[in-house]
RNA sequence: GGCCUGGUCGCCAAGUGGUAAGGCAGAGCUCUGCAAAAGCUCCACGCGCCGGUUCAAAUCCGGCCCAGGCCUCCA
């Protein structure tokens, strides 16, 4: 697809519109996002983060456009100063741990790697010069040591958080630093304290601020200017808001980036989330619970820039009721007496949402495997779909569901929309499979659950879900649920035997009281033509 | 206090001027030894409330009520 035309339309923070994303440069976007500061593991919001700019790379490659796509560490900062302090450690460790878990959690859940990811401390030669600009031009100055962004002399200071420099200094909290000219100034460079690593600059040893880097990183990396720069709503301001202080003063009004996108919240039983029990999950926790992928088909279900919450259901393990975030600070159950302890209930708590979108991912996997075998029989590859007879009439609702896809996801990425075509022709194709041979046109049939299988596979990539062997998935979900609920698969397994030689005998009792056993532990049996299957 | 979002079916959630997507739950049915899965049918004359603009509004304007966020580290 020739890419002459924008892509997309996409909502733009600084002008607050959707508008069209026009390349800098036709057929080629340059994508620039804040990654994380690698001091603790990644939690949900850190995923959703990562997962937007994904989707709009894997969008923008899907439709023709090539991307470049940075994403950087930021492996120096007062958090991980700190916590190498308590782990008795260095910054450099803990960054180096923190980076490859955050690594492994955004492979599990999909996302591409970025082209390039660059890394703070390897970037201070940047840094500093980028602040050498901006003091020459009189926008920093030095001060005992540090060098301070002077934000009174930036016009423009303000326009994508939409706040006035009066309106800020109003609300803002008094702030007792009298190395700054103004209390809204922001630190560029940060004067060396004992024990801290710490670089040569002019203004002596120091480490770089908080904000300085994206500013000086995607310089390197994707120029002046570039296309679209991504991150969570919170980093608007002062974070977003510095950034283009920082640029803009050292390279020039009307540089930087072109497009802002901002993406909601992330929240836990509609709280936005901290660090205490019921509202505070990693990756990790949560992947340890669901497949990977039905953590990202939720996030993918609501609308990237609107807050997504997390229902949390915390059950009281004595009895089994579900616990307010009240109860669950208290010392006992107040409907059992049951002591209520931390770490038990973490490792009992549900997530109902969770659990809708992973029998949703389960039953659209189960269709494609059966589709699958459909078109090239049992143990048929994924890679094995046939080739689309040609000009064969497929079904409606099959022919039509890759370009309406694709027009929900180019209109401002509408992942809900996007997932809300795929029903019907997955009605249509559940449909077809199970169909008697005289209801339907074997022909029209065959061509449109060909047609089916390649246009999910069109999908799979815009999305980064249902492209794994559905067989695949669909048995390592299964034997990891469980794994984890403590379920004897082989004595499942021993049970079926038992129940299919019962119904080939026709013992209907003994098989239905086989099933009723295996449903008490939670598996659902299915009995097909000649042989039972068994799910979780 | 300043600034900014959002209030759509029991729950989740699309829809930003043309007459309410989708998912889950629920009801009935088909298939089935019985189930399960799958499928079929049904399930918001109404989109926080009150006015207004318009041939036409969930969508635009004004007021009000409610919820949330940012202004400090934060995805």
């Amino acid at each position: 697809m020739a890419a002459q035309q924008p892509p997309i339309v996409l909502y733009d923070t600084l002008s607050a519109s959707k508008r069209p994303l026009e390349l800098l440069e036709p057929g080629r976007c340059r994508i620039y996002t804040c990654g994380p500061t690698v001091y603790d593991m990644s939690h949900i919001g850190h995923a959703r983060a990562a997962i937007v700019p994904d989707v709009l790379v894997r969008t923008l490659r899907e439709l023709g456009v090539e991307v470049t796509y940075a994403r950087n560490v930021t492996d120096i900062d007062d958090k991980i100063i700190r916590r190498a302090a308590e782990e008795g450690s260095t910054p450099g460790a803990v960054a180096e741990r923190y980076t490859a878990e955050y690594h492994r959690d955004l492979a599990d859940l999909g996302c591409l790697e970025p082209d390039v990811e660059p890394r703070v401390t390897a970037h201070v030669p940047e840094i500093i010069s980028m602040i050498e600009a901006l003091v020459e031009r009189g926008l920093a100055y030095a001060s005992d040591g540090d060098v301070y962004y002077r934000v009174a002399a930036f016009a423009p200071y303000g326009a994508l958080s939409k706040r006035s420099l009066e309106d800020m200094q109003a609300g803002a909290r008094v702030e007792v630093n009298e190395r700054k000219e103004n209390p809204l100034d922001f630190v560029l460079w940060k004067g060396a304290k004992p024990g801290e690593p710490a670089w040569a600059s002019p203004w002596g040893e120091g480490r770089p601020g908080w904000h300085i880097e994206c500013s000086a990183m995607s310089r390197r990396y994707l120029g002046d200017t570039f296309d679209v720069h991504v991150g969570g709503r919170d980093l608007i301001f002062p974070h977003h808001e510095n950034e283009i202080a920082q640029s803009q003063g050292a390279c020039g009004v009307g540089t930087f980036a072109r497009h802002w996108v901002h993406n909601g919240f992330v929240d836990f039983a509609g709280e936005k989330m901290s660090k205490s029990l019921g509202n505070f999950f990693t990756i990790r926790e949560v992947t340890a619970l669901y497949p990977a992928e039905a953590l990202r088909f939720f996030l993918l279900g609501v609308h990237y820039r609107s807050g997504i919450n997390f229902d949390v259901e915390v059950p009281c393990p004595g009895c089994g009721a579900p616990l307010s975030t009240d109860e669950q600070h208290g010392e006992a159950c107040p409907h059992c007496g049951a002591r209520l302890e931390v770490d038990e209930l973490r490792r009992r708590v549900r997530f109902p949402g969770l659990e809708e979108a992973d029998d949703r991912v389960k039953a659209i996997y189960e269709t494609l495997e059966r589709a699958q075998v459909f078109l090239n029989g049992p143990g048929g590859g994924q890679g094995a779909v046939a080739p689309e007879p040609p000009e064969v009439p497929v079904s409606p609702a099959v022919a039509d569901m890759l370009s309406r896809f694709r027009a929900a996801m180019s209109d401002d990425l509408n992942t809900a929309a996007a997932i809300a075509c795929l029903s019907e022709p997955l009605r249509e194709v559940n449909r077809l499979l199970v169909a008697k041979k005289k209801e339907v046109d074997p022909v029209q049939r065959r061509a449109t659950i060909a047609r089916f299988l390649r246009d999910m596979a069109a999908v799979s990539r815009f999305l980064g879900i249902f492209g794994a062997d559905p067989g695949t998935y669909l048995r390592a979900r299964r034997d990891r649920k469980a794994a984890r609920l403590g379920l004897d698969t082989a004595a499942i397994e021993a049970l079926l035997a038992r129940r299919e030689q019962a119904r080939a005998e026709k013992r209907w009792k003994e098989a239905d009281a086989l099933r009723d056993e295996l449903a008490s532990r939670g598996v659902v049996v299915n009995d097909a033509a000649g042989h039972s299957s068994w799910t979780l």
